[in-house]
Order: C-alpha cells, then structure tokens, then sequence
DNA sequence: CTGTTAGCGCGTTCAC
DNA sequence: GTGAACGCGCTAACAG
C-alpha cells in the first residue's frame, strides 16, 4: 500500500544523481574536502573554498540529508510538537518557528498530539529515535517519561509558552499564571464586582491562568465557584455563545468573564449582542492571546497579548544557539511578558 | 553555527542503537528477513514474522530512516507546499492533511513560500532532491520550470484547492471560478444591484473566483469597475474594515460586496456596526471559506463553504494510492463542491 | 589545511 | 520463503 510500483514512475528527476564525488573530481579535491568547505568553510582554504563552490552551483550539486543524516549520527530536523493545529494560538507560534528555520539549514517536522499527554510522548520517542537536531515542546507538562527521554536526548530541548522552575533543558515562555491574574485585577479595578470564567478544553496553561486569576479573585473576596464554567469540548467562537449562556444561567448576576481565549471571548461578546446586554457596562468581558480580529470587533476586545511569534522564533534560536559556545552561557530561560491590553469591553479606569 | 560541540550533549539517549542485526540475531534470521517482516509481511511466513515482530517490540527496536531512506532512495517524507501559515484556509488544509498522515508511515513537510512563485519553485528543486514519498502543492499555477521538474519527479505530484485542464500528475480541488460566479448569482437574485468586490494579497485562486464573479456580474449588465477594490498587503479582518472604507469612498451607492474571504467580510460587517449600515437591507456582505466564526457573527455571515479538510485528506490518500496498482485506476481527478451558504448578510430570496 | 580509510543502517539484487 | 554481498552518499577519525 505504501510501495511504488517502478511502473507508475515517471522519468527520472535527474539523469545521474550529482554527489559529492562528482563535485570533487570536478574541483580536483578529494570529497571529504567538498564536504568541509560546504559545512565548515573557514576549515578550507579561501582559494580552493572558491574553486568548490563554484563547481558545486555549476553542477547544482544538493546535499543529500538522508547519507547525511546517517553518516554523522545527526539529521537538521526539529521537532515541534503541538496540542493542535486548529488554535490560532500555535499557528502563530508555527509561524515564528518556521520564519525563523529559514536562515538556518534545519527544517522542521510537526508532531500534533491533539492534547494527549500519552501522544505527546509517543511521539517524543518516535521523533528522538530520529535523532533530531532539537524539540520544541508546548508547554511544560511532560509525562515523567516523556521528562527521562527528553533529559537523555542528544539534542537541545525546548519547552515554551510557560514558565517552570525545573526546565527540562531551555525555555521560553511567559508567566501563564501571572496572566490570569492581571486579569482579575483589571476587571476588579474597573469595578466589576461578581466575576466569572468560561473555558474549554482546557490544557494545563489554560488551568494556570485560571488559577491565577481564582487566586487574585480570592484575595479580593470575590471568589464565587458557580460562576466558572468550562468544557472538555474543543474551543471555538460558537462554543464561547454557548458557555456564556451557560455561565448566566448557572449564576444570572455575573457582571464580567474571563474568556480563556479570545475566541471563546468573541462568542461571548456575540451572544451579549443577541441578548442585547450592554457591554462593558453591564457586562464586562477580557479574552485571552490578542488574535488579528479582537481589536476590530465591535466594542474592541479586552484582552492579553501574548508573545506567540516571538516565542516561536526564540524557540529556533535557542536550538541553533546550543551549538555555540559563545552563546552557551547566554540565556536559556527567556522570559517573555503578556500584557493586558484594555479595549471597549472592559470599562474604562 | 549549525553544530553541536560535544560537551554540550547530555547523556547519549541509548546506550547502543538497536539496529535491524540486532533484532535479527535474537529472531535466529538474517536482517533482510527482519526487514521485510516489517515492511512486507505477507512475504515471510507467519511463524518467523510472529516470531520477529515479537523480538522487535521487546527490543523496542525502531527503523532508521535515514539508513532506509539512504539504501532505497526513497524517503517517507510528504512535502506539502503552502502560501501561508497564517490564513485560516490552510491551517485546515494542514489539518486534513496531519489527521490523514496518522494512519501511514508517511512524514510531513511544510514549506512555506509565501505567495511568491519563484521562491515556491526553488522550495520544489529542494524538496525533490530528497526525493520525498509525495508533494503536496497549494492551487494549480506553478512556474513553468516547477512543473517542469514536477513532471520528471518519481513520486505523486498532488496539485489541491483549484482545478485544471492540464494537471501535472493528481489532482483535488473545486472550480475557484464558479464559486465566484455562484456569489454573483445570489447577490443578483436576491436583489442587489450594485454589487463590488474587496480582496487582499490575491493568489491566483482569488483571481479566479474574481473572474467568476466579473462574469456573471457582466451577462446580468451589473459590471461597474469602480466597485473593485483590492490590496497586495496580507488579508485580514481589519483590513476589511478598510478596504470596505475605500470601496464606500470609491463607489459610495454600492448595495452588496463580495469579499474574497471570511476575514475581510468580518472587517466589512464590523465597520457596518460602527456605521450604522443596515445589513442585509442596505448592504449584503458574502465572506469565502466558511470559517468556524461565520456563522456566529450578528447577523451570521452569508459565504461559501469550502472542502478545505477534505482536500487535506484527500491529498494524502491521492499520494497514498498512487503506488496501490487497484486504486490506481480509479480517479486522480477529483473534483469536490464548494456550496454557497446564505446566512444573514444578504436578504433572503 | 588536506586526504585516506572505514562504516553509518538499511534495501536491492540475485542466488538458493 | 530466506539469505549473502554489496553499496546508497556522506562524515568521523585519524594521518599527513
């Protein structure tokens, strides 16, 4: 099933495979030669350097990864593994990964472990039996195995989108709980006064923002268990309808929510629409991550923006940077700051 | 740069690979038989494979692709080429495409070349010289060398998302061009008369849905070139706010608008909020795509819902099959629907 | 700075 | 149905 029959292949894509025996001959060098002024260039002397890379764009001699791969024990792959692909919070940060991967000669390979611990480590052990040149994790809730696997690996490790006080290896993230906080802080100093919360399918970085802002509520005196309301059920814009009908049902007197995403906050904001309940008066709402679309939506979106670019892209310097040694002692945990973004569905200050 | 000292390695992830000789030597067989106990079952008796398989698992023992890949010239490696990370089309697309992937021993590889022809090209010469198991391509225009190279590939060349007269090899999508026509059609028979059209960074799919929509505007006599706004900056809802600002200045009488994705349309609704214009009275707006938001936005988007995770998938089964000899007469030209969805951004019929 | 030797782990080819 | 020999294209380790 996964065979080719030699009868549907077409031509051949090239005639005779350029390899770097043919280079050398062609330059007068032996191949490891080629080999070094492709890979180490300053190993080789400018002169000969020259004379290989000229023969190598003449013949358009392309490196071939798998002789590569096997031959040093190391391939430029990098695994990104992600809970899922649909949230537009991890294509932004496959964005920033993906930008960044173009100056490098690493390529990257995705892993989707649909929020499944024993995914996630499944694939972890598939991906390091390929001997990649790093991981990059989403979050920082590994299984123990997974964490043993991962600690023992050749390559760099990257976790992200969070903060943890026992890194596998490198990080990069932001404060998940202390983003939830801010939030319940801002909606307290607007003057909402019965706070609630809607989420679904909740990952472990959504559970610390929650528990964040449970914790600034409770210091506040303003804790009240029925007005949180959350599913397993995949989050989405209708969803965010849903759960806010929900949440008046459950507790009719909420005067604000926090919505762990800004679609969920959108869906909310919605169905405020539908019912005709005024926001931010009589309805305050904060979302979560900045998306495009929160800022136009009418009121504009309260909500935290999150660095998930950046962290993406400060994701691949940190498994490129792993192989320098000037920059090793640098920075490995980079902390990065969401900030709450105040719009038109919080009252102003 | 690219390399790792080896102080910086941690402990080796193995103490020694588990290679095919191993498994070999403990199943009392030569590797060749391991080899095809894995990878062509039916080829080994049943007593030895049992024997094997049981041996492998319990060595846990896992194939080195880059060996395999090395002595087969083959790899499993899917490249699937993409214009953008961003937009939400072909987040599903990589959707189908990963959900379909889980079930083959078939890898996934993104390139992203940004809406640019030539850098698409150039990503096909890389891809092809690691002769991938399958490529994946967004739309049906590539550069003439790139199908040049495409048509003397050895592996299944799958174009998606549009159709053609003359595909490279497989091919799953649906006409860009009666889509445009279809929203044409809807806004004429449910009364407008002044139909325009706003459009970001348009591909040659958006092209075709524009012509589509030109066409059938002209047979009607309903064709008005100051109603057709577009922009070579990246789509987005708030760019649709924007352009749906031009347009009004542009053509200030102009009662319905087509905007060539669902991003833009939310952009246009929105700023009809902020202005107070009634929709679907004074104003229909019809989005493409279908995105999960549409249908919750006030009024719901009236749009086109199109197969994006069909396509994904289909994708992978048309690289799949190709190498099935049963399958392979069946239709590599698949053609699926995209259907209009009139919702409450244009006045019912 | 450059070359020689050896082998990475597997699949192809052909023999049995 | 099973095996032996060979080589895929490249790089590590050493020698010079």
């Amino acid at each position: 099933m996964f065979g080719y029959s030699s009868q549907m292949q077409r031509q051949p894509f090239e005639n005779a495979r350029i390899t770097l025996a043919d280079v050398a001959r062609e330059a007068g060098v032996s191949a490891i030669t080629v080999s070094r002024a492709l890979r180490q260039p300053d190993k080789v002397s400018p002169k000969v350097r020259d004379r290989i890379l000229r023969v190598v764009s003449r013949l358009g001699y392309v490196p071939d990864a798998a002789a590569s791969a096997l031959a040093s024990t190391r391939t430029n792959v990098v695994a990104l593994l992600v809970p899922s692909l649909t949230n537009a919070v991890f294509s932004d940060l496959l964005r920033g990964v993906y930008d960044a991967v173009e100056t490098t000669p690493l390529t990257v390979q995705i892993g989707n472990f649909r929020y499944s611990p024993s995914k996630e480590e499944a694939l972890i052990r598939t991906f390091l039996h390929q001997r990649p040149a790093g991981v990059i994790l989403s979050g920082v809730d590994q299984t123990d195995a997974a964490r043993t696997m991962l600690e023992q690996a050749r390559c760099p490790v990257v976790q992200t989108m969070d903060l943890s006080d026992r890194p596998i290896d490198r990080i990069i993230g932001f404060s998940q709980r202390d983003a939830g906080r801010c939030v319940a802080e801002h909606l307290i100093a607007a003057g909402y006064r019965r706070p609630g919360f809607i989420g679904a399918r909740m990952d472990p970085r959504s559970h610390a923002r929650l528990a964040g802002y449970r914790d600034a509520l409770e210091a506040a005196g303003l804790l009240d268990r029925h007005r949180f309301v959350n599913t397993p059920q995949p989050s989405s814009v209708g969803l965010g309808g849903q759960l806010f009908t929900d949440l008046l049902a459950a507790a009719p007197d909420t005067d604000a929510v926090f919505c762990t995403n800004d679609d969920l906050a959108a869906g909310a904001l919605f169905e405020t629409q539908r019912r005709s309940i005024r926001v931010p008066d009589d309805m305050g709402i904060c979302g979560f991550n900045d998306l495009e679309m929160s800022r136009h939506l009418v009121p504009p979106l309260t909500t935290v923006a999150t660095p998930r670019y950046a962290i993406g892209r400060g994701a691949i310097a940190l498994v490129v940077n792993a192989g320098d040694p000037q920059v090793d002692a640098a920075e490995t945990d980079v902390r990065l700051n969401a900030s709450l973004v105040p719009r038109g569905t919080t009252r102003t200050l």
